[in-house]
DNA sequence: CAGAATCAAATTGTCAAACAATTGATTGTT
DNA sequence: AACAATCAATTGTTTGACAATTTGATTCTG
């Protein structure tokens, strides 16, 4: 049984430490805001040294599972999951992929429009003012000439993230993060260098219209129109740099 | 300059150098598959000891960041992000939410049913016979008379994985993982409890149907039926629970 | 000369003991 | 009773050493 684990690789105690605890933390041994045994203490229950489980610690402080807190009532802690901490991870790992592992554009605008698509009913349903206002004032954010490349993608984002959280379902703003500060900004890489900007910003003002209007079919038919658009100008910079990328 | 650092909290030496390190891998100065410093060395470098720059590694270990080899060639290495592992991570994300964040059925309901709404178009125009082989398989598991709980959630699972891998985009497979892997099983704990598995099964097989005559209106139907009568069987166990949860 | 066994070197893994820094509790003082 | 100084518990960090593992060079043997 275990010949996989010794053929294999033996992993360090460190992270068997680590995954030991792990366990039991998901299996509700160990409830949340309980503080664990002591570094030390439990350094001679695992029988390894300090260090070592200071090894193992940090590598359950690095995914958010305990945090530490020094001094006298100080240690370590089970952590409560939260949906900004489990969104702040999931837009990390999000990210990672997005940067470092390139895929054709036309997935990822599928990806965006069929997702973002899922949003609009409830959307348009249970958009309350206050959401049309700040989505409206992005998109005024968004008409300002000079505004810099940075801040436009971060303004389309703050746009978006609204778009979001206006279904009132906080495990559908939880699962759309990834498209919102992964995926949106990497579209807008490709968009905002063709100086398309006032185009997307008049599909943004469109869409706040249908969506106060509570007009699903409306919306939806502007995403897929800025989708489309969004696919050609993909198109178009994947051809310009396989043909002469270095002309300009 | 450092006046924020020192008023708010003063994170450590392990934290601040697993930031530097994180940052430099995400500004692309360490290119995928390249050679950290020795530990020693970059604890001169950063001016600590070895444990503490070895706390910083364990961190970035723990985020898949970094692997690590031991011998004369050994040392730390940038790792290359890929689907599965990003995939692991967001699934053990979504899980410690689901588990440990609980929340109305209602809303982890309307997430699944939109969200896997979305992929039924691609599915339906995609999906090959491979697809439909494999979902079919599942749903005659799923029909055995005495298969355990656990085995049915697993294939309910699996039945799922395939129908989103049959979109062909594999970024919108990531996106859906978290339905899959943690909101699928959470409705199938409160589902399985009240004995429909025969309907599931039932619902499932329609499903394979209308995707094989690539009905995306039909299998939108079925999908919503199902949702239907989970969120109804939600109703009726909080209400139980509500009640007279002890009477049993 | 070719191949195999051996040894050396580099690197991470682990340990031990100690001191520093931080924070809450305690105790003493006014 | 209020307040300040001290104390104790706990994590943060350092130093130094040795163990385990892997690779590559070296040396021995046929």
């Amino acid at each position: 049984m275990t010949s996989d684990d010794a053929a294999e690789r033996q992993p360090s105690a460190g992270h068997q430490i680590a995954e030991a605890i792990r366990e039991l933390i998901l299996d509700g041994k160990l409830t949340v805001d309980q503080r664990l045994p002591g570094e030390q203490d439990l350094a001679t229950r695992f029988g390894v040294s300090r260090p070592t489980v200071r090894e193992a610690l940090k590598r359950l402080a690095a995914q958010n599972l305990i945090r530490t807190r020094r001094g006298a009532t100080g240690g370590n802690f089970v952590n409560r999951p939260t949906w900004s901490g489990a969104h702040d991870q999931l837009v990390a790992t999000a990210t990672l992929l997005m940067t470092m592992a390139p895929m054709p554009a036309e997935t990822v605008a599928e990806a965006r429009l069929s997702l973002l698509g899922a949003c609009m009913p409830m959307a348009a349903e249970r958009r309350g003012p206050e959401h049309l206002r700040a989505m409206r004032d992005e998109v005024a954010r968004q008409r300002v000439a000079d505004i810099s490349d940075e801040d436009f993608c971060a303004s389309d984002v703050r746009f978006h993230r609204v778009l979001v959280e206006a279904t009132d379902n906080p495990l559908i703003a939880f699962q759309m993060a990834g498209v919102v500060e992964a995926i949106q900004p990497l579209l807008n890489m490709i968009t905002y260098r063709e100086r398309d900007r006032t185009r997307i910003a008049d599909w943004n003002e469109r869409l706040c219209d249908r969506l106060e209007a509570r007009d699903v079919e409306g919306a939806l038919a502007e995403l897929s129109a800025s989708a489309d658009h969004t696919a050609q100008l993909a198109a178009r910079a994947q051809e310009m740099r396989a043909a002469g990328g270095s002309g300009s």
